[in-house]
DNA sequence: CGCGAAATGTGATTAAAATAACATTGTCAT
DNA sequence: ATGACAATGTTATTTTAATCACATTTCGCG
């Protein structure tokens, strides 16, 4: 790759920085150069920048990731997670007060709350909030803190208390683990704090897990099942 | 769009709801159909799914409001801001901890932050949060509160309060006008307390505005011109 | 200036996707 | 059963995008 193939790329990199796609021969005239020039550009680069159906976007954004043979997995996942969600949707009422864990598990909940029914969002994972954002109609209110990438939420010294502060109708929790015994459980302590106050302050505690989390223990546990006051899952795996 | 149409379109719109594209002989293979009938439901569908170049997504992703004939505009401005941001980038030093002021201005800036510095970032921006979330080597804290669409920004009553507890060395701000008598002013109230607490706390104060806002007066004043150290700036437009 | 190498443009060719046309299957009411 | 209609599949056609081969331009350098 030579210099000014760089600097078009960088260049066309940052049009794009803010989100939104070029058509090819935009990134062209926009380049002063003929289409062909920046699809040779484009083979030369590291694939930062991705060209599909005559349209030039970023590649690195979590829209890209193709499902590709992952699909079946990742829809087997999905489809559970939905149906899931679905459940707990069903139970919002207008005026609810929502906590709203992180995790990937609830975030057809979060895609599909309802605009029309005045809801408060709590929420420290970022994920959530990206999604809730895009909702006009509900109130978001995001908990600071330090960024933690392995679960895309935060986590800060004063959380729990500011938690306590929330008049929560609703806490939708998620788990790594679930064991009878052991109770529930999840990767990363730093999501001990904001669970555990969230399940001291809200009137009702409801618990979104598919089926592969039952039976499991993980490092970091933060709940017995008898602190949840409604399970939404799946039905057991069953053993023959 | 008959009811079986329907279910497919939920169904895939729920696949893709976490992001990622699918091709579209895999998104009919998954709903056991042929990839003709996807097309007619999409067909009769109301666009929130659309198909490019055989790939299947969401259509209200940022990514696909396509810059079309805004393209100019679009890439004045960042091209503009792109320029800013690098000379902004240039005065970053290893171990810096860094306030990123809300607006798209920074974005350039948030998005090339260099990864081996051990920088850290303080916003109180979801678009900023979500840029930098993305550099795994960049320390990140968001300041939390109640979530404002219109700047894509958060406020709280304590946050001013939080900003002061940071050691900042260098305070990045945007503004909407800057005006030689009035000072710099923004659209939204809620942004004044953390403008001004990351100006009263930040060893080094910054701005980054473009010479569109030179001599604009917006609602809301936050400082004067003469208490930001350096001001990162095009020359002012000429005038014949 | 003029040569050579690299970069870019142009038009032809191939591959792929969108559309359209028609065939088949399934469903329901009579 | 069977005819009508909707839904879907299959194949052909048109349109669009990607690739290739070669012509032209640009740039550095003796």
């Amino acid at each position: 790759m030579n210099d000014r193939s760089a600097v078009r790329l960088t260049r066309l990199q940052q049009a794009l920085a803010e989100g939104g796609s070029l058509r090819l021969a935009e990134a062209a005239s926009l380049c002063g150069v003929s289409a062909m020039t920046i699809r040779r550009d484009l083979a030369g680069a590291d694939g930062e920048l991705v060209l599909i159906g005559g349209h030039l976007m970023r590649a690195d954004d979590p829209r890209h990731v193709p499902a590709y043979d992952l699909a079946v997995q990742r829809d087997r996942h999905a489809e559970a997670k939905r149906r899931l969600c679905e459940r707990a949707l069903a139970t919002l009422e207008a005026g609810d007060t929502l906590f709203i864990d992180c995790g990937t598990t609830l975030m057809p909940l979060a895609l599909s709350l309802p605009e029309d029914m005045s809801l408060t969002v709590v929420t420290y994972a970022l994920n959530v909030a990206e999604a809730v954002s895009a909702r006009p109609g509900v109130r978001l209110w995001l908990l600071g803190g330090i960024y933690h990438g392995s679960s895309r939420s935060f986590a800060s010294d004063d959380m729990a208390e500011t938690i306590r502060g929330f008049g929560l109708n609703k806490a939708f929790l998620s788990a790594a683990g679930v064991h009878p015994r052991q109770g529930l459980s999840c990767f990363h302590f730093h999501e001990v704090a904001p669970k555990q106050a969230a399940i001291a302050t809200a009137q009702r505690r409801l618990l979104v897990v598919d089926a592969s989390k039952q039976g499991l223990v993980r490092p970091a546990r933060f709940a017995g099942l008898d602190d949840i006051d409604e399970v939404i899952t799946e039905a057991a795996p069953q053993r023959p």
